[in-house]
DNA sequence: CCGCATCCTTAGCGATACTG
DNA sequence: CAGTATCGCTAAGGATGCGG
């Protein structure tokens, strides 16, 4: 048992890391979350286990690779488990740890950010090709 | 003056847009705000305006080329707003807009997240390399 | 100071084929 | 079903040099 709580631990580890330097793990840490499949995968995820082949629909797009490798990447930054279930065929299912579920939330937000700010994008992108045409 | 308002424009765009499916315009938005560099420019710029050389000095190990690639598509995407002041030499300031004012919490706690829960993916990475290792 | 253009290297990623 | 392995390409991205 530590002399200081998981709080304590989290607010010593924020001082400590800054992402913001190029050598520091928190850096590299970004950088895997900060991915595409990653963000994919989490949010799909967020419905609770699921199989590989039900990730494999859900996500429209993403190829047996990606999809594998993205879950051990998570598998083991320890943001999800794998639970394989021995029968024939073999059944495999992906569920969010404790960890990966204080994240999910987060990059459900940006999920959904992305999908109720498109319009206002388009408008944006509208706007800057135009003046770029006019130039 | 729109029929409807714009809380009711973000409700029906969710509603037509889903980052799951491989073509949706959602889909390649999320994949470019799933972008490191974009994380990280996002979270420097929550400080308010700032220079292309502040930008620079504070987001370690970043190219000119992907500082300026990226701070491109983020003034696209209408995130971001880019001023000129035509002193010699020129002054470049970069600043969030309303709608980037609106991503860059959601992206701040990614950041913070990272940086909190290093020792935990550490924890993680150990005992998975471990079992990896005794395989 | 800011940033565009060019070259060039790396590695991310998809496609395909094969295994328990 | 749920992968692993290999090949091959493309595009991300770093380095350098020039221009306003």
């Amino acid at each position: 048992m530590p002399t200081r709580s998981a709080a304590q631990l989290r607010e010593e580890a924020a001082r400590e890391y800054d992402a913001f330097l190029a050598t520091c793990p928190a850096r590299q840490l970004l950088d895997r979350i900060s991915d595409k499949w990653v963000t994919l995968i989490v949010t799909a995820l967020a419905d609770g286990p699921q199989r590989y082949s039900e990730l494999s629909r859900k996500i429209a797009g993403v190829s047996q690779k990606m999809l594998t490798q993205t879950l051990r990447s998570l598998e083991r930054d320890g943001l999800v488990v794998r639970s394989v279930t021995p029968s024939v065929p073999v059944r495999v299912d992906y569920e969010l740890t404790a960890l990966g579920l204080t994240l999910m939330p987060l990059i459900g937000q940006i999920k959904s950010w992305a999908e109720c700010h498109m319009p206002e994008v388009n408008t944006a992108r509208s706007a800057y090709d135009d003046v770029s045409a006019s130039a």
